[in-house]
DNA sequence: TTATTATATTGCAATATTACGATTAATGTT
DNA sequence: AACATTAATCGTAATATTGCAATATAATAA
């Protein structure tokens, strides 16, 4: 099928698997981390440095856009990207708190 | 394709790709959420709990018991699950450490 | 031994994802 | 206007994922 039956889950639920499978691979991981470690809008240079084809980045940045995890400013013939740090840090919220989760027992047969 | 091209990336960025694309689906979220809750081993109602059926729910477990974030014990005919505590406390090493990334400079275009 | 129960595996259909060549769209330059 | 540059979109091929029916496996119960 390849179809996700979300109906039958809880829509935090849905909303951590969204956000979870765009960071399912390394390309928009590594993406991110440039945006993050260049501190500032990268403006052209992400084919380059990342090493895939300008199609094929095209098409991540649009999954990040999408979620709103990344900017996009139209520069002359260029568009700048960067995080969207409001988003990012809604984004981070929702996470950490999957993640963050501890067992009070660890009680294991 | 659908063939991910994983040598052109760091270690640590295919790592977290993959704990981020296991976590990339809701049953595989609630089926955690699930096991964090119960907060000891659930043996056998899996299946009834999160509403897929059984060959999809023993899928999924599989591929959560491969990454190492899940085990499975055997107890008779059913076998019991939890949450792999340490290798959940280093996956989320890697992934707070991805996501608690932060700007110093928000100067974007 | 023959059920019964619980889980795993197999096989398959439907859909999704990944990647890229070719093309298009938009803007800037000469 | 004509050309160059950059990024998005289209089309398509290859592979992956999801879900389940059918079957297999393993342990217990009768």
């Amino acid at each position: 099928m390849g179809l996700t039956k979300t109906e039958m889950f809880t829509d935090v639920q849905n909303e951590i698997a969204l956000f979870a499978k765009v960071f399912g691979h390394p390309a928009r991981v590594a993406i991110l981390e440039h945006l993050f470690k260049i501190n500032t809008c990268v403006c052209g240079d992400l084919v380059s440095e990342i090493g895939l084809a300008q199609p094929t980045i095209s098409q991540h940045l649009k999954e990040l856009k999408q979620l709103g995890l990344i900017k996009g400013n139209v520069e002359g013939t260029s568009v700048c990207y960067c995080i969207h740090t409001e988003n990012w840090t809604k984004m981070k919220e929702v996470m950490l708190k999957f993640l963050d989760q501890d067992l009070q027992n660890t009680s294991c047969c």
